[in-house]
DNA sequence: ACCGAGGTGAACAGTCATGTTCGGAACGGT
DNA sequence: ACCGTTCCGAACATGACTGTTCACCTCGGT
């Protein structure tokens, strides 16, 4: 039951990519896929993939710890930033840019059993909290928002602001600006006459 | 290799509800479960689930079936609301309410397969496009926000609080408030101060 | 008491992914 | 020319899942 993985195929194939990132985008498009198939779209041979990678367990699990550096490094970037809508910007940016590697993360529960990739993965959401805190406390995101919902809504953003470049609906320029809007001010029409201007007609709810 | 499907195991198990509904929910939780495990977790065994769904892509189709079902009858009951707030909040309340179906739904690229499938899902997607559609002309929504944008948002944030009840962090209650909130207005502050304008602190982009 | 519909457990053949082994090709350094 | 490293293709044993069959059970209706 080979599903076609479309668009990825040709492109990417033999690309000289880290093998994980590569892996990364299969794994995601084909939960499914079997090694043989990733290692052809990885452009190379299944019994190398086994040298490096004995198990699959041991791929996926690989593909988590790199997802997680990722996120690691991109929250990283930002820290030292101040709680800023330009803060927020590059860290929406940083982690939009790592879409597929943090989608992969989030999706798979696989991954929970993996008592160290869990403490990390705890440990750099704590930090990105710590970022969104900072925002938080000047003023730039709601006060009373809980933790988890502002967290699961970054997260949300993330990912639809990725899949939207992949889908090659979002220049990928545009993205952070995109999502940034997006998690500030929603998608509701603009109060009338506030400071972004943009004079509309009445209120009407 | 037996990943726990944990808080959904003993408690849902055996209970009389829509086979199909549990399969969703099992093959959400755990996409690679045997049918042997989903027959456990809906509480028959392998050869009446069988008799059911002669094979395994039978069966995942027609969960999909069963989403888009769904999902066309959440729109349905939305479709005559006027676009006002009240009407949205209604289409989030009916979406978030079948999550774990459109959830599935949005997350099997192999359901892209089934032609009558896919003609159905564009279908449903535009009449909810209509219904974001007429928000938009009253005012709304934003009249500049794309319709891809606008729908993906909208999906993001159905998805997220969906999770979120499941995961016991959110009151259903309390979701679909929530999820309308936040697409409306975002998590950033609140204007400080008169109704709607924004005289705030030094703007910091 | 009979009967049919729907459910069950056991068993089986077929298929496929996996993990492993091995002989050999290619390549770079010495 | 030699050697180690790295990759490759082929082949194999194993195990898991799948789809199917069959005999049996257990109800509710007649």
């Amino acid at each position: 039951m080979t599903v076609h993985l479309g668009a990825l195929s040709r492109s990417r194939r033999a690309t000289k990519r880290p093998l994980l990132d590569v892996v990364a985008e299969v794994l995601l498009a084909q939960p499914g896929a079997s090694l043989a198939e990733v290692a052809e779209f990885a452009g190379i041979s299944r019994t190398t993939l086994h040298k490096h990678y004995a198990t699959r367990d041991e791929l996926v699990r690989a593909v988590g710890q790199r997802a997680t550096e990722i996120w690691e490094q991109a929250v990283d970037r930002v820290a030292d930033e101040p709680g800023t809508k330009a803060g927020l910007r590059q860290l929406l940016a940083a982690m939009i840019e790592s879409g597929p590697q943090l989608t992969f993360l989030w999706r798979n529960p696989a991954l929970d059993e993996d008592n160290e990739l869990t403490r990390r993965y705890i440990d750099v959401e704590n930090r990105c909290l710590a970022v969104l805190d900072r925002a938080r406390k000047e003023g730039v995101l709601a006060a009373t928002t809980p933790d988890w919902w502002l967290l699961q809504t970054l997260y949300a953003l993330v990912y639809t602001a990725a899949e939207s470049i992949q889908f090659g609906k979002l220049a990928p320029l545009d993205a952070p600006d995109l999502a940034l809007s997006t998690l500030l001010n929603g998608l509701g029409a603009p109060a009338t006459g506030a400071g972004s201007g943009k004079p509309d007609k009445g209120e009407s709810e």
